[in-house]
DNA sequence: ATATTAATGAACTATTTGGTTGACTGTTTG
DNA sequence: CAAACAGTCAACCAAATAGTTCATTAATAT
């Protein structure tokens, strides 16, 4: 069964809708950043950077220290984990459907050559 | 290289982080279904529904179509694709880099080994 | 022909989101 | 110590979201 109340999940794909936040997870790929060193898309004030590293840590795709004065963030990899994992039973239970779909067309195509074969020899 | 720009995503990641929109998708997995017949975890009117129903087909997740009086939604499974694209993307340049950190890890312990034999040695 | 049903549209509300600016805190540097 | 820097806080704003109710349309059933 595939499960869709996860509060968690709300949190990690509304997280993911945003291309911002997008950015910033793929920049964290290479390495932890500071918050002022993130590659952000579109131009923005520091204040909307760190409203946006605020819902990723929410959302548990990322955790964040504060050193100094700065701020660093680094990806914490179960939450992405979480999602892929949604999508990946979802993408499951779906095939086996069109598997079950595919042998019932196989099933009732060999009703159909059995039909014509009695037909045939009555 | 992790894309992030893209306005698909923003629409398909955003739609999965509702619960209800998740329900709604869960529920089409068993077949196209007409609107009043969706299984909605949370009471809410039919309006609402409709709208949850519009938000999945502008991000593409679902198709739909009147007939009669009833309106049909069904799975369009590319949406979902995509989304798992980005994650699989996402994931396989993550293991990249932590197998790249292994070898760093597994090269820096040689050569610590070798300092240490040729210590030994001199 | 009338009543019922399925869905949509319009108007409204409350909350959330994604951004801004300006003042402030704490840290580093000259 | 003073200046510059990194980040946060608070207040504000516009737009989007998630829901409601009531009226309406169009199709179906009695």
């Amino acid at each position: 069964m595939v499960e869709y109340i996860d509060t968690r999940l709300d949190y990690i794909f509304s997280a993911l809708g945003d291309p911002t936040r997008r950015a910033i997870l793929v920049d964290l790929l290479e390495g932890e950043s500071k918050l002022s060193d993130l590659e952000i898309p579109y131009p923005m004030s520091l204040t909307a950077v760190s409203k946006h590293v605020k819902v990723l840590a929410k959302a548990g795709l990322i955790t964040h220290e504060k050193r100094g004065r700065e701020r660093y963030c680094k990806l914490d990899p179960r939450a992405m984990e979480r999602a892929r994992t949604w999508l990946h039973h979802y993408h499951r239970y779906w095939e086996r459907k069109l598997d079950q779909l595919d042998s019932y067309l196989t099933a009732s195509k060999i009703e159909e050559a059995l039909k014509k074969h009695r037909e045939s020899k009555g």
